[in-house]
DNA sequence: GTAGCTTCTGTACTGTGGTACAGAGTCAAG
DNA sequence: CTTGACTCTGTACCACAGTACAGAAGCTAC
């Protein structure tokens, strides 16, 4: 992670400037959790702006909320990974049956045409 | 899909512009299937740059080009897949955790933490 | 005490996949 | 033969999450 990346997150909001010694940001383990929140929240699919929310959360402890927050995108990761894990399948079997019979055109190129 | 996405993908070379009868572009079902094939193609995950090469492909019947571009596709689906199947349960067990003990703070913001 | 590295601010640019708009032309129905 | 809906070209803009760069200042080791 990049010092660009995270000058980009102050001028987000998702972390705060630390005070400055002569003019330079010095970080501590706080700063370096809440990257890792990020990245970790990240991962799970939140944007930058719902990350920005659940830290906000952390300082009101309104866990109706988060948990609101957590369901909404774990539905849409569920979505997601059918969505995904159908593609390949198809695909999957349109790669083997390409393999398989060299005669004609490919089946991954025609499938999708009908 | 737009009359716009239609003009956006003729300028980036995934659909021929069809010849005009006075200016105007009429469309015929060869380039429904295009856009039907397109449309496939994209869910599977595939970028509008790599569905061009698809589409390329088909006219010179390179399977093995064709076969390689799926199984790398098919690869990345699973990793994708995985991702996002390990943040959807992690999430899912700390929404739990969030919703049956009320006390303290909620798990979701501080298990990221540490 | 200077070379070489990092940091600062601010702005602009990247890629991906479109969307929006202005201003002009064209077609079909009434 | 006008009205309204559609199309054309070209350019600019959107979200998202950064990345790059210029030009200046500061820190560190030799």
């Amino acid at each position: 992670m990049g010092v660009e990346t995270i000058r980009f997150y102050q001028r987000r909001s998702l972390l705060e400037q630390p005070a400055r010694k002569s003019g330079f940001r010095r970080y501590g383990s706080d700063d370096l959790r809440r990257l890792r929140f990020i990245r970790q929240a990240q991962t799970a699919g939140f944007t930058l702006e719902q990350i920005k929310e659940l830290l906000d959360l952390d300082e009101s402890e309104d866990r109706a909320r988060a948990r609101e927050l957590a369901a909404t995108r774990v539905q849409a990761l569920d979505a997601k990974i059918a969505e995904l894990q159908a593609a390949r399948d198809v695909l999957k079997r349109l790669a083997n049956e390409c393999g398989s019979n060299t005669t004609g055109p490919c089946p991954i190129l025609t499938s999708f045409k009908l």
